[in-house]
DNA sequence: ATACCCAGCTTGACAGTGTCAAGCAATGGA
DNA sequence: TCCATTGCTTGACACTGTCAAGCTGGGTAT
């Protein structure tokens, strides 16, 4: 059998070759066009040969799966870092975590914009909705944290505070809106909107 | 120079190809994995030779785009329909806009997708914009009609409504929000969504 | 009437892609 | 020392978008 006990395994010399493939495609996702994401481009990235990606990802959806399912889990470990160091308020937290999504959407335009794609969430063996997911958990708690109007349930509170922030986000990206001029606009409407949302969050 | 008085050309034997082309693009944008859209596939669905799309559309992104702006100018037919046939009062006129949006966001959920993704959009000589700002002229002055509270602008509100139901469509489409149990639930969360976004369009 | 042109389509080719199959090299355990 | 497994390579296949040529038939010009 010769099973290592997961001890030594990784570590010796640590796959590097899946490291940079995975660096490969994610750079390659925010600086062209989605038929530019090759196998074969992030292999010369990478250094290696065309065919040696199938040996980590066994096909393209699982190396672009991948690519999102980290994408999900960075997103989420940044809404978790702002929400932890805002204010007590429940209303402060969930705003603080709406900020740091949108930056996080900003950032990484292109791969925000897949992450969200239900045909690229097909690979990686449903990593990806694990992910995605874990990153909706946290905004679940910190709605349910928050008191709300009557008929603003737990599951509409979600379903209104993410529709907006992801409408919003989506829009930007793929100029449809912009948020008037000024540089910080983008900011400034950001705010705005977390501001509209109040009224929905808060009961006086 | 021969040059036909725009008169008799495209009367006698009408771009039959030209239409299948489109019709197939879009059937197999809702058909299967975006990277089932072949300009082969059109071809052989169309029953022309490989290479005969080129003479209609010179590249792909062209022939995609093509049918994307026609989703833009059905979109915006439906909502002016919708909005002709609403009572008179300004938000029962959005909402009414608003759930036509939603209609056929859900009607052709791949196809609307593209239709917002700015990769997609390069082909078709900007056309596919120009049929987006025609939907957007749409909202706008339906917006523009309603009375709002200080503060909210044409601009904001428009922001406001569209990146609601954009964010709202978008999530359903792609799987990461539900309307909760029953079958219509979707319409009644619709419903529900466009109820919340009442304040910011009314002024008692 | 005859020559001609050209729009509309065809066949053929090329580089690039994802994926599969086979093979090579080295590392580590028996 | 032998051997098996891991990690990668080369090679091949069908498929893609795009370009270059060639064919064909109906209209115009002479």
């Amino acid at each position: 059998m010769a099973m290592t006990p997961q001890s030594t395994g990784p570590r010796a010399r640590p796959d590097d070759v899946r490291a940079a493939l995975l660096q490969a495609a994610a750079s390659l996702i925010e600086s062209g066009p989605e038929s530019a994401i090759s196998l074969r481009a992030c292999a010369r990235m990478a250094g290696v040969s065309h065919a040696a990606p199938a040996h980590y990802f066994p096909t393209r959806a699982d190396l672009i799966g991948a690519v999102l399912a980290e994408g999900f889990d960075d997103l989420a470990a940044r809404m978790i870092a702002a929400r932890d160091s805002a204010q007590a308020d429940p209303f402060a937290r969930l705003k603080a975590i709406g900020m740091a999504y949108i930056a996080f959407a900003l950032s990484r335009p292109a791969t925000y914009d897949m992450m969200f794609q239900r045909s690229n969430r097909d690979g990686a063996q449903g990593r990806v909705m694990t992910a995605a997911d874990h990153c909706g958990g946290v905004l679940w708690r910190a709605v349910a944290e928050t008191r709300r109007p009557e008929g603003v349930d737990d599951r509409t509170g979600v379903n209104f505070a993410w529709m907006a922030v992801h409408g919003y986000v989506s829009l930007v990206i793929n100029g449809l809106i912009d948020g008037g001029p000024g540089a910080d606009a983008i900011e400034v409407m950001a705010d705005r909107l977390l501001s509209l949302l109040e009224p929905a969050f808060k009961r006086e």
